[in-house]
DNA sequence: TCTGGGGTCCTAGGACCC
DNA sequence: TCTGGGGTCCTAGGACCC
């Protein structure tokens, strides 16, 4: 989608189409998105609230709609899947499909891509764009040169004549830092970095990195996908974390967003009927430095009490005094919950609190999320 | 008043095992 | 007397993506 999220709240709001538009960068915060129009006065999303403001005062900033937002997607999506099973989701409003079997039932990639950016501009008035080409990485390339609203076509033989002229900067996988390594050495267009000797590549950014650029070079990375996270490949990890709207040294204050955020993440899990085994903590000081600290624990878990108690042993270890921009909870090494469960009972170590737990999804559930909590987060005073 | 929140994958060193 | 090679798991940090 192009600039989906401004697209996505700017569907009602005509008269806001072609003045600029920014959506989130409040206090502490980021632009998610900004409309073509903020786009010309060089507001990016990633960038600062406070750049964003700097560079274009007028613009108008709108709070983000998620609920909308996953609507618009599931919608998008639903409409990928129309024509080929083979969609991987890469995020909300992003997606690669595999039509090389479709061409008989659906007609040629090209004709796909329009009545795909024909159908979803029909149902949710909303443009994209679509990029074709034999690998996932190009394709990539290619859908952000036809933005916006437009669709580019770059067939296998043309691939490398269309990536060696390219910064390497354009990569999908190459950002700022890798950049600026390869420049060092006098790297600068994608041909440059496909004529280095893959050994020089590898010792540079390591094996599998190494490998994988020169393959992005040349335009030779993987072109099957991977279609939908299944019980058998659950996600890898589930977070959260939260940025505090004034940093704090207060332990108390810490402890309690620890106990906030790992009901969040444990909550989520047990939705998705996950459990894991690494609880991590991330912390940002005030100057930006930003650690993290995990253990692993005996015994998959989705209990809340188990996370946080970890979480708040694992920042206690730090034994830090110093002012915190930022906490953040995260479970790895999730698997499927089934046959977790009566491991967690005979050894009993959660007490009841996993029956607690659930008490609190199913209220959740029926009178809405955060009917009932912790006490200690009924007073909320976190800074 | 600079700098969100959700993820994935890779690297490197050390412990540990056969 | 001098100590291999292969593998897994754990932890911390970092790069990258949207």
């Amino acid at each position: 989608m192009d600039a989906f999220y401004a697209s996505v709240m700017l569907r009602d709001r005509p008269e806001l189409r072609d003045v600029p538009v920014v959506i989130g960068g409040g206090h502490r915060g980021v632009v998610l998105a900004a409309n073509y129009p903020a786009r010309a006065f060089g507001v990016r999303s990633g960038m600062s609230g406070t750049d964003a403001r700097r560079l274009c005062p007028q613009a108008v900033r709108l709070a983000p709609d998620y609920v909308d937002f996953e609507a618009v997607s599931r919608s998008v999506m639903e409409t990928f899947r129309q024509v080929t099973p083979l969609v991987e989701a890469y995020s909300l409003d992003e997606a690669f499909l595999d039509v090389r079997a479709v061409r008989r039932s659906q007609g040629t990639p090209l004709q796909v891509a329009e009545w795909l950016r024909a159908t979803i501009f029909d149902e949710q008035r909303i443009t994209c764009s679509v990029g074709l080409a034999g690998t996932v990485s190009v394709a990539k390339l290619a859908s952000r040169r036809a933005k916006p609203d437009g669709v580019l076509m770059v067939p296998p033989d043309r691939v490398v004549d269309y990536l060696h002229p390219l910064d390497v900067g354009e990569l999908f996988g190459v950002g700022p830092k890798t950049r600026a390594k390869l420049l060092r050495i006098g790297l600068v267009t994608v041909g440059d970095v496909a004529r280095i000797p893959l050994p020089t590549l590898q010792q540079m950014l390591g094996s599998a990195t190494g490998r994988h650029l020169h393959e992005l070079a040349w335009g030779t990375d993987r072109s099957t996908l991977t279609p939908r996270r299944s019980d058998d490949d659950p996600e890898r990890s589930m977070g959260a974390e939260e940025t505090f709207s004034r940093d704090t040294a207060d332990p108390a204050v810490i402890s309690r967003e620890l106990l906030r955020l790992s009901g969040k993440v444990t909550a989520r899990m047990r939705a998705a009927g996950l459990a894991g085994r690494t609880v991590a903590i991330r912390i940002r000081y005030s100057n930006f430095e930003t650690i993290t600290r995990s253990r692993s624990l005996p015994d998959p878990t989705d209990v809340s009490t188990v996370v946080h108690t970890e979480a708040v042993r694992l920042f206690t270890a730090l034994g830090t005094q110093r002012r915190i921009r930022l906490v953040g909870v995260r479970v790895e090494g999730l698997r499927s919950r089934v046959g977790v469960d009566r491991q967690l009972a005979l050894g009993e170590r959660d007490r009841g609190w996993r029956e607690a737990d659930r008490a609190v999804d199913q209220a959740g559930r029926r009178f809405g999320r955060g009917t009932v909590r912790p006490a200690t987060l009924i007073r909320s005073d976190r800074p």
